[in-house]
DNA sequence: CCAGCAGCCTGAAAGC
DNA sequence: TGCTTTCAGGCTGCTG
């Protein structure tokens, strides 16, 4: 469950790293959405960005710009090592770097992806392609997030985690930005007023995410294998039958959508 | 075009 | 103890 704090903390461990080496070798498992790996052989890397959840990797070549874009899904890890990572049974792409050292990404469950694409051409990639302001972005104002929410008559967590209205958000950070801005996840519409409390407390969620090295509820770790400390800071997500933090009304947990979404039924009235 | 949902995946934890 | 079931959920692509 990378969201953008772990995606953002592992970018800019691996910024540093990988800027100025060259590709020497590649490979990948056999499936669609890791082989495309390969592409970037003979590439040089020449910027690490992130877009939401999504990793960037600029490339320079012999066939022009490129994007090896890395999507880490639910249990994705990248790190710049050495050929031991390569015996990793998840092991889902790697390349070699022209020093020896190896990129690895690895991937239990394989819900995350390789694309190769032009360099800022991410029109085969639906979600990335009509992907919301980034949430610390001067763009991503109260009236942006009230117009956008207008547009979809789904509930608000929802639209929240279909990135549209803001980059960056999954089912961790959305339920508590729900509940630090004492908004139900169920709602549908978004007054101004909410939209301004809920601009805040989405970068005030994410933030906190980002001082404490990520969230690790399971499988997160950095790109140098080390846990994040932002689980201990949470108000809401895994809390269901423990009191509000602000009222003491016992959170309550269901699905939402097909997610699991906790919120304080007080603090959170519809 | 949009809302809603199945399907993709596997390891850990809970249930029996 | 050991087998089975449940759960975690971001994104894609299909259906009505």
């Amino acid at each position: 469950m990378p969201e953008l704090p772990e995606v953002e903390t592992i970018r800019r461990q691996l910024r540093p790293r990988l800027v100025g080496s060259t590709i020497v070798g590649a490979g990948s498992h056999w499936s669609a959405k890791f082989t495309p790996a390969v592409e970037a052989i003979g590439d040089e890397i020449s910027e690490v960005e992130r877009r939401g959840k999504y990793l960037i990797i600029e490339m320079e070549g012999d066939d022009g710009p490129h994007d090896l874009i890395v999507h880490l899904g639910m249990t994705g890890r990248l790190a710049a090592g050495d050929a031991a990572d390569l015996a990793h049974p998840h092991l889902r792409a790697w390349w070699r770097l022209d020093d020896g050292r190896i990129l690895t990404f690895h991937d239990a469950r394989r819900f995350g992806r390789v694309h190769w694409v032009h360099r800022g051409d991410w029109s085969s990639i639906a979600t990335l392609s009509a992907i919301g302001p980034e949430p610390f972005d001067d763009s991503f104002t109260a009236e942006h997030l009230h117009r956008q929410i207008r547009l979809s008559s789904r509930h608000l967590k929802t639209q929240l985690l279909s990135q549209r209205p803001v980059a960056g958000i999954g089912n961790i950070y959305a339920d508590e930005a729900l509940w630090l801005a004492g908004i139900s996840p169920a709602a549908r519409t978004l007054s101004k007023p909410r939209a301004e409390r809920l601009v805040v407390a989405i970068r005030e969620a994410l933030q906190s995410g980002l001082d404490n090295g990520g969230t690790t509820l399971r499988d997160y770790v950095d790109s140098e294998g080390h846990s994040g400390a932002n689980q201990h800071r949470l108000h809401c997500y895994g809390r269901s039958g423990e009191p509000c933090e602000r009222c003491g009304t016992i959170m309550r947990k269901r699905e939402l959508d097909a997610r699991g979404t906790t919120w304080c039924p007080l603090c959170q009235i519809r």
